[in-house]
DNA sequence: ACGGTACCGAACAATATGTTAAATTTGTAT
DNA sequence: ATACAAATTTAACATATTGTTCGGTACCGT
């Protein structure tokens, strides 16, 4: 990719996160980003055709990474931890939030959670169907399948939103353990 | 309150539950409400300040009367259940809502189900809290009462939520029975 | 150095918003 | 039944945003 798509593709991103960190997502005009990124108007729709779609991308990148990095971890650290192999890949989850990457805390707690965590809880289903369908089946043969990773992946998603509603008081491994808690039957 | 204003404020929530039955919240215009209610541009404006206060508006209609009655119901027989009172009231809320009053059930399915199970979740914390805090608290005194009761009735509402995306396939007493094994360490 | 391509800047039509004013219809209280 | 009050209508208005177009400029990769 050339070096300019980069620079702009990225001033986009680095403005529309910063807005994003202080106004809800409905209210941020085209024109804001494009002021704010510095860059001339038909620069911003060569590169995304509409708002939507730049936050889409934004969304795709973030939690692409995010949950693909927990996958990583959960897959080489498996055999390690034999006996509760659960808490390890939420915990890191959490813990790779805390590190506020791009300032994904901001866009995950203000006014516009309802969708990023719509797109979180998306691809946490993957994740969560991969690794714990097994287990989680086997522990309740009458439940239907999706009925299960739907109720952890949006259980923990519904975690992390309400430690950020708390001013993130707990420490990673308190709020893992909440999780795990409420989570002792089905994992 | 006057008649025409409660004619005409009905002729509004009519058309724009109508539109939010076909297309997504954001896609809608205040000219096409104006247009579908048959009424003046300036009357809408002087009902509603916005097209946010009128979601507003409507959500709280919707969801007052849910969970009032739910409210109400559980408290009518409280002394008749007292094995297990927690199915009864969720029972009788997913009942409630396959009635479709309002057609609140494509309101809660279609593109716009993130801002409508917001508002769902917010007002059932409250009945939750008072209903269930003390039982909750008591078997997981470990845990902050605000998580409990959070994740139970964010619980809920994914199930409900779930049960609609796969097209209401299971009876009520089904899905209550789903969410109540889930539940069943908690409640 | 050269060809290609991404950017700029300005202008453009189209559309949506929210407000105002006067005229008209309707409700309600007496 | 009448008269006053209040809601609705219609049309016009300024403003703001959107998405597109185009000629010109600066930059990249080879």
């Amino acid at each position: 990719m050339d070096r300019r798509q980069r620079k702009t593709r990225e001033a986009i991103f680095q403005a529309f996160t910063e807005l994003l960190g202080r106004q809800a997502y409905h209210q941020i005009t085209v024109q804001q980003i494009i002021d704010a990124a510095d860059i001339g108007r038909a620069t911003f729709y060569a590169h995304f055709e509409t708002k939507d779609y730049l936050l889409k991308a934004l969304c795709e990148e973030l939690f692409n990474h995010i949950i693909d990095t927990a996958m990583g971890h959960s897959q080489a650290h498996g055999h390690y931890t034999c006996g509760t192999p659960s808490d390890s890949v939420f915990l890191h989850l959490i813990q790779h939030l805390k590190e506020n990457d791009r300032n994904i805390l901001a866009l995950l707690s203000s006014q516009n959670n309802e969708i990023f965590l719509q797109y979180f809880k998306t691809n946490l289903r993957k994740l969560i169907h991969t690794r714990f369908a097994d287990q989680a089946a086997c522990r309740h043969p009458d439940l239907p399948l999706d009925y299960l990773v739907n109720h952890i992946s949006s259980s923990f998603v519904e975690a992390v939103s309400w430690w950020l509603r708390h001013g993130m008081r707990e420490s990673p491994e308190t709020l893992a353990s909440y999780f795990e808690e409420t989570m002792r039957t089905i994992l």
